[in-house]
Order: structure tokens, then sequence, then C-alpha cells
DNA sequence: CTGAAAGCGCTTACAG
DNA sequence: CTGAAAGCGCTTACAG
């Protein structure tokens, strides 16, 4: 679709009777040109009056850059987490003098991929993503964080970014659980990266020697039979993928009358606002969005200068437990 | 920040040994060209091992339009309904070939607006914005849904998106109160669409009989004491800006021991997963957010082609109750 | 201080 | 079927 043109630089300079360059170099306010005063205030005038705004795309292909990061998610649910996330890694750009523009893929058909249309500086993507994703993205010259290739990663929440999901297992083993669950989203969209934090939580579950005795996908309404289940088999307490997650096991314990935390304990992850408000309020754990964000910004920073980008030997990325009301010491059910 | 520079179509053509125009027309897909099976095939081999991908200033610049529709934001917190909203626009304008971008402006310094950077065949904001950034808007060429000007439209509250506040009082006054009271979100980035919707709120209060006793800030510290201020006026419900403003003064109100709904009835809006989750489970309203995208992507193409783009005369976007456990009839404090 | 011009990498008539 | 070329609206040396 043709789209109306615009005012041109060109037009602006024959408006003031300038050169065509003239015009770039004060709208550029390019250093070293000793334009006159006179000169510089009509063509800032007309510019304005004209509604003169640049061709971003002319712009960008004379430059050579555009100083736009594209950021490509995959297709979740955006929480308020993720958006902090991606508030946190636009403000750590911004410092770099890059805008930071965040995209998902939607499944459907006549639009093409943003990547194809915008001129970014650097097309990353932020893991987890599957294999297949993966080969795509890469078909497609986008860089994806953290480097697949990376040891001791393992997706988005491998290797430094584990700390969240041990910490889960930490709180519970260090209040005396012996038994636990894990409960999933029901959410398709998750399943990837929530079977990584399974296996973080499994890992360390082995580590301090307590038992996970199911695993399973918790929906409105599955949670209840999920919730018998558990104390049928001796658990006392849940980890939860997130926050909704755990309001979700929290609300159907308390509607078939289970006590929490007394019969059971349940610890979500994120710390979302949602977690101090549940009754009862949700004991969680919060990661540290603002060092995430400025890995993220660094990775993207080295990418673009064209350096290599692996994420090097920073610090693991901090989790804070926030103890609330929804974990206890085990009352009943406990295993010795 | 100069990047690595790319595979141009020229070096494919270069490889290929044919002209640059032919590998131009390959990649297109021009019609009417006849190009011999081989030649096509020997095209886009050697693209896909050259790793060519169009640079899409130049796409954009040559072609005067780049299918992308950017959709600037206020600085709101992006909750689930939002994201939701974002993503039925998205798969709107997906159907007619267009790309959506969505993106909010961040208060800080280096980086430049989204709409100077990249091509997009129309920049639209999303209300409400306050009249200053209104005018910012309008200067910029970013065109305002719904029009400021429209007859009937106060920001994204009013006119024809009026119909979840009303819902809210109008479920309220059936049941029997009498007295309610109004409970905004602490945010004060929500402060302009709360106003919206507490006027509506108060209209429709006023059409129904009903006296708005208070319209307060709240938040978790201030919940608690909100809601003993609200009883003592003889309210005996609250209309809340959201979801989650309900939950947290239904939550301050069970931690004061304030029965919910039997004393205090609390309505939401947004119908948000964490709605029916919480115990008691929220009332709340539901609004048709796919209509509202579908105007939104309507208002856009109708932008774009250069359409005057009033709204119209289209149907008043439709709301439906959601009755759940946190509203009943009065059953103390009731007045008359 | 200013003008004439090449070049960014595409698209797209226009000749052959 | 293919080649030579203008043009999109900028930036930016290079002469004057």
């Amino acid at each position: 679709m043709k789209i109306g043109r615009r005012v041109t630089a060109e037009e602006v300079a024959k408006a003031v009777g300038v050169s065509r360059a003239t015009v770039g170099f004060v709208l550029n306010d390019t250093p070293g040109q000793s334009i006159s005063e006179d000169t510089r205030r009509r063509v800032l005038t007309a510019a304005l009056q004209l509604g003169y705004r640049p061709n971003s795309a002319a712009q960008a292909l004379a430059r050579g850059y555009s100083d736009i990061v594209l950021l490509v998610l995959p297709d979740w649910p955006i929480d308020d987490v993720m958006h902090h996330l991606l508030t946190e890694i636009a403000l750590a750009l911004d410092e770099a003098g890059y805008t930071l523009v965040a995209w998902s893929p939607h499944v459907s058909g006549a639009g093409r991929p943003l990547w194809e249309l915008i001129p970014a500086d650097l097309v990353m993507g932020m893991a987890p993503f599957d294999a297949e994703q993966v080969a795509a993205l890469h078909a497609n010259g986008v860089a994806i964080f953290p480097e697949p290739d990376d040891p001791g990663q393992s997706g988005h929440g491998g290797g430094r970014f584990a700390a969240g999901p041990r910490l889960q297992v930490d709180h519970l083993a260090d209040l005396g659980h012996r038994r636990i669950a894990y409960a999933r989203p029901a959410d398709p969209r998750l399943a990837f990266l929530a079977g990584d934090r399974f296996r973080l939580v499994h890992e360390q579950a082995g580590r301090r020697g307590l038992h996970v005795v199911d695993d399973r996908v918790t929906d409105l309404g599955s949670a209840a039979a999920a919730v018998r289940d558990w104390l049928n088999a001796g658990c006392t307490a849940v980890v939860a993928y997130n926050d909704y997650v755990a309001s979700v096991v929290t609300g159907a314990a308390l509607r078939a009358g289970v006590a929490v935390p007394d019969e059971l304990s349940i610890i979500g992850h994120d710390d979302s606002p949602l977690a101090e408000v549940f009754v009862p309020s949700l004991t969680t754990v919060r990661i540290n969005l603002r060092a995430i964000a400025q890995e993220v910004a660094a990775f993207a920073l080295r990418k673009i200068a064209g350096a290599p980008a692996g994420l090097g030997d920073g610090p693991a990325i901090a989790a804070t437990l926030v103890p609330r009301e929804s974990t206890a010491t085990p009352a009943r059910n406990a295993v010795r």
C-alpha cells in the first residue's frame, strides 16, 4: 500500500532558499560547518512549519545503522515480570543510545516477520527456544541470548540463571519438608521454560535429599485433584512454576478444605504483585531482573560491536527469598 | 555505530552470473518476467548459501511503504489484559498484511523515539493521553485512537467504551447497594485512565440513584484504612478500577476481619486470570477486547488509506458481567 | 560558509 | 528472457 508522501528535506531547502546539504547540516547539527545563526534559524523554522520529519528508511540506508535493537520473544504470555524485564532492558540499551523493540512472532499468515521489515542493528532472540526455533532464527541471522552453545547454560533457566528454582527448593528443605511436588503451568507456550525450571528443581531436590513426588500441569480445573493426590502421596509442600500457578494451587487447596500452609506449603516464583495480595500471601523468590537486563544489554552491545558475545564469567544472577504466609514447617505427613 | 555489512543482492547476482534485476525479480517473485526454472533455482540457492537477506531500509525507501504499523502506548504497566488486547490488534492487522509494533516511550535520555527510527506506514497512539502528550504526538504526526475530537469520546474510557464501568455500577445497584466507594490504583501512570473510569462510574451511579461516598487511591498499605472508612461511611460495596485493585481491597478487608462479600461487596474490571483464582473469587466485568482490537485495526487501515478515520457509528463495545463470590446483596449498613 | 554529486541497497519501468 | 539505469530520501566527503 502506497503511503501519502511527506515533506522532504529537499523541499525545506527550496522553501528557505539554501542548498540541500545545508538543511542536512542544520538538522543534524553536523559539527564543523559554521552556518550562520540566521540560516540555521530559518531552516529550523521552515522544517517545523512544513512539518518536516526525516525519512527513517533513507536515514538508516545512508547511515548504515539505525540504533535499533530488535528483541524477538518466544510467544509467551507477557506478565508483569516479563514486562518489567523488558522495561529494564530498554532502559539499559537506552543508556547506550539504542532503542529497544520487543516483538513476539504470532502464528498467523499475511504479515511478515518484523526482522525483515525494520532496519535493526541487531536482531536477538531471548531464549528459551526449542531446537527448531533456534534453527529458524539462526537462518535469519538472529542472535540468541543466552548463546545455546554456552557451557553451563540450558536455555533461560540454566546455568547462571538457576538461582530461583534452587532457592525454592532450599527454602522448603530448610523448613524440614522431605516430599514435594512440582506444579507446572497449563499454558503450552510455557512448557519449554517450565521444563527448564523443573529440571533445576529436581536436581536441587536431589542435592538436598528431597523426593520430588510428582510433576504436573496445574490449571484451575485440575488443581483440586492434584492437591489431593499430592497429600495422599505424602507431600507436604509444592514448588510452583510461578506465582500465578502458586495461587491456583493455593486457591484449589483452600477450596478443598486443605489448610495452607498448615497442611500444605506452597512457594511461588517471581514475586509478582499478586503474591503479596493473595490471602494467604505467597512465599516466593525474587530474581534480580535488573542484572539480567544488564546482561542482555551487554550481550547486545557486544554483538553489535562485532565482538564474540559469549557471556563469559559474569556473576550468577542472584535470587532472594521472599518469605510470606504460604510456607511453614511441615505439620503433618512429615516423612521421618 | 557502524554495523558489519551484509551480503547484497548485487553480490548474489555476481555469484550466479545474472543481472542485478533478475535477482530482484526472482527474490520478489515479480509476475510477468518468465525467468527460466534453472536461473530461478540458481539464484535462490546462491541467496540462501550466501545468507542474503534484503536490506529493509532500502526496501522501504524504494517501495515507499513498509507494512508496519507502530502503536505508541502510554507508559502503562502492561498487564494480561493489555497484552491480550495488543495480541488481538496484531492479529487483526496481520490479516491485512501489516505487522504491528507496540512501543511505550520510556522516560530516559539517549535513545530516540521509535517513530523517528522505523519506517512505519502509520504511527498511531492509543489513548488516553493527557493534553500535553496529545500535542506532542500530533506534532510528530502520530494519529490518535480514538480521535480526541470525536464527539462522545473521552479518552479510551469514554463514549462507546463506557460499558465496563457502567456495568460495574449496574450490578451493584441491581443487588440493592445504595452507597458505594471507588478504589483507584496507586500507580500514577494510571491516574488518567482511572479518572476516565471514575467519571463513568460516577455518572452511572447518579442515574441509578447510588451515592459514591469516596474515591480513593488504594494500595496495599492504605487499603485497610480505606475499608474501615468506607464501612463507617455506610458503604456496602466497592467498585474497583480493575481486578488487581479489587484483590488489594479484598485482601485488606479479609485481613482486617471484614467479610467479603457479607460485609462488603467488591467488583473488579477486566476479568483477568487473577479474578477467578482469588479466594473469594472476584466478580468482575469482561470487555470485548476483540471488538476493540478490530476497531483499532480498522482505524489504522483507514488512516493508511488516507480516508477520514472517524470512528463513525460502530456499535458500542460490549461488556459482560462475570458474577463470582465477591459480590452479594447488602447484609448490613444497607441504607433504607 | 555553500553547491554539485556520489553512494547506501533496493524496486521498477524501459530498451533490447 | 536479460541489461543498463533512474529514483526512493537521506549522509557526507569534495570542490569552490
